[in-house]
Order: C-alpha cells, then sequence, then structure tokens
DNA sequence: GGTCTGTGGCTAATAGTATTAGCTTAATGG
DNA sequence: CCATTAAGCTAATACTATTAGCCACAGACC
C-alpha cells in the first residue's frame, strides 16, 4: 500500500485543475474526479479536507487570489478611464482563461472555516483595487461604493451571460465588452460630476 | 391505492413553488422534494417529466415568460431613461421576489426538449422589450446589440451579486442600484452619440 | 352494466454522490 | 529499534437520479 503523498494544498491544486478543463466546471466539481485523478479512495481526501463544501471555497480562495494579482497586475501604472478599462479586460480575460475558478470566486465564504479570513482578506484587497482604479475619476465618497458595484456587477454580468451563452445572437462578443466599458467610462464620469 | 392526480403543469407549478420557498433555491431543486410535496413516490414523476435537467428547464421557461410580463407590462407608456429605469427596476424586483425563479432564467436552453422552442421564443421576446426600452435613445442600428448587452449585463450582474451576497458592505443597496441606473442612463445615451 | 385498455401510481434495483467509522500500515521521531 | 502519528484502505450509511416491471384505477366501449 504505497501512499500517494497527498496533501491539503496537493488536492486544491488538483480541483484547481478540473474545475478549469471538466465540462462542468466548478458547479461539476467532485471528490470522486479529485480522488480519481490522485490516484486515490475517496475517503481518503477526508485525511486532507473537511468537506466538499471547504475544498470548494479553498478553490474559491486560489481563484480570487489569482483574479486580485491579475487586476494588480493590469493596473500599476495607468489610471482613470485607462485604468478601468484594461480591469474590465484583464478580468474578463481571466474568466475567459479560467472559468471555473472563475465561477469559483462567487462562492459565498461561511465562518468557521479555516479559510475564512484569508478570503475576506483577499476579497477586501480585490475592491481595493477596484477603488485605486475609480480614484482617477474623482468620485465623492459616498459616490465610491455605488461606482465600485457598479463597476463589478456591469463585468461580471456581462463575463457571466458571456460564459453561459447568454448572448444569443453572433455579433461581436468583443465589441459589445468595449461598448460596455465605453458605457461604464461615461456612466462613472457622469456619477462623479453630480 | 388513490390516485394524486398529478400532470405536466402541475408537477412544474410544484417545482416553481419549491425553487423560490426552498433554501438552496434553483440549484438545490430535487426530485425528491418534488415528490414529497405532491405527495407521491419519486419515480411517479417520471410519468410527467422526461428527467430533472427537463424539469428544470420547464420551470425556467415559467421564470422566462414571467420575466416577460413583467417587463412589458412595466415599460408601456414610457420612453427613453425613464423606460430603461423601470425595466431595471422591475428585473431587480422580480429577482428579489422570485430568486429561485430568477436563478432558473439562467439555464442553458436544450435542443430536443419539448420546450426548446418556446423558450427560444421567449427569450427572443424579451431581448425585443429590451430593445424597444432603448429605441428612445436614438441609437446606430449597429449599436443596439451592444446597448442590449450592456443593459442585460450591469443589470443581471447586479441582480446576481446581491442575491449571492456578493455585496460585503453594509451601505445601501438600493441607492447603489439607483446609481447603476444613472450609469447606465448616461453611458448609453453616450454611445448613442459616437 | 360489464369488460378492456391505457395510464398513473407503486416497489425494487442500479449507479452515482458525500460522509463517517474503524482498521492497517507506512513513515517518522525518540 | 520501537512507538506514535498520520495516510491510506474497506465497509457501511444516507442521500441523489434513473430504469424496469408490476398493478390497480378510471374512463371508454360494447
Amino acid at each position: 500500500m504505497p501512499r500517494a503523498g497527498l496533501s491539503r494544498a496537493a488536492v486544491t491544486d488538483i480541483a484547481v485543475e478540473l474545475v478549469d478543463s471538466a465540462p462542468d466546471g466548478f458547479a461539476g466539481l467532485t471528490l470522486a474526479a479529485v480522488a480519481a485523478r490522485a490516484g486515490v479512495a475517496v475517503p481518503s481526501l477526508y485525511k486532507h479536507i473537511g468537506s466538499l463544501a471547504e475544498l470548494r471555497r479553498a478553490v474559491a480562495l486560489v481563484g480570487l487570489s489569482e483574479l486580485l494579482r491579475r487586476s494588480s497586475a493590469a493596473t500599476v501604472g495607468v489610471a482613470g478611464p485607462d485604468a478601468l478599462r484594461a480591469l474590465g479586460r484583464e478580468l474578463r480575460a481571466f474568466a475567459s482563461e479560467h472559468p471555473g475558478l472563475y465561477a469559483a470566486t462567487q462562492v459565498a465564504p461561511d465562518l468557521n472555516d479555516p479559510t475564512a479570513l484569508a478570503l475576506a482578506q483577499v476579497a477586501h484587497d480585490t475592491v481595493s483595487v477596484v477603488i485605486s482604479v475609480l480614484r482617477g475619476f474623482g468620485l465623492a465618497d459616498e459616490r465610491c461604493v455605488d461606482a465600485v458595484r457598479a463597476t463589478r456587477a456591469s463585468v461580471h454580468g456581462f463575463v457571466e451571460l458571456e460564459a453561459h451563452g447568454g448572448f444569443g445572437m453572433p455579433d461581436d462578443v468583443d465589441r459589445s465588452f468595449e461598448a460596455l466599458l465605453d458605457v461604464l467610462v461615461a456612466g462613472i464620469g457622469q456619477l462623479a460630476r453630480t
């Protein structure tokens, strides 16, 4: 009975691989698939994770961390409308390259989970990036949270609809996304002037 | 062995009730729950529906139909920015009152399903409503589809984030939604001038 | 009114999911 | 070199959907 040499991190890595390659993505993540990939029986996974739900949150943490890293990297040294456009394009690119990981970032956090704190931290930092990006628009303080929410909602909504085949017509989706960014830039600029 | 007097419509109605009341909503819809509510054994449901997936699409059709009905009703007799705002508020209200039914409207349609045609039809009509609403903005024809997508993405993204607890901060969400509508109105107005 | 048939219910069985309990053995530390 | 810890296993439980096959009720027909 040779050991597979697993660990919490190894199991999470396998899950991350799976959600991006499996057809059902994050929603279809299964312990059976993880165990098969690890060359181990299903119950053995419980030596490293508490439950499937916890594994999903671990994947969410990986996804959010990568999202934060890429968001930061894409917006250093740019400001105002350019930064907002760069941020939006990076989010869409991330979702396109890692559909499962992106879907994972939408899970609701759970208290009394070991990753709850880290998850809250990285979520907070991600919002901070958006705030920084929007700083160039000269928004009033009390408008800032509204602008952050409008930005997140617009981009997330587009990415979601695109991923789930919500755009029936074959018209150029790239162009539509650029138009969304135009709408956002113009709209938030207007929001700053009110 | 008295008969329960079920039918495809009755089963669908029960499922519609459940997705809006159950804690897990549409994703947690289960044949066991439907059967229990109907006072029937689980396999009996297969006399009326083909599969769980088909039942989910039946629920989706109900949700989309109601969404279309409310969208139309909310925008008759209004035009331009007012119509866009009314449409957005109605979508959000629908999602708030019927979270499960709203989630159901996001399922991918499946061909060789009896409801595929009806589903495509109502989806098309729903887009038509949005197009009509946006007509007042004087958009160029080739910009129209972009504006429709921006509208759907923004509102859907906001509603989704709100439903899944994506807005961490306790700031007034109603105000943020009105701000989103402001952004959308200003942004699409700008889109029309380019 | 009696019979016949179609259909809506049932039970039983299969396969898949997560999860827990308890055992065994491999690897490691004293 | 032994003892402890931990990582694997099998077995069992409780869910899920789905299929097969049976049975009795309701309505149609003679």
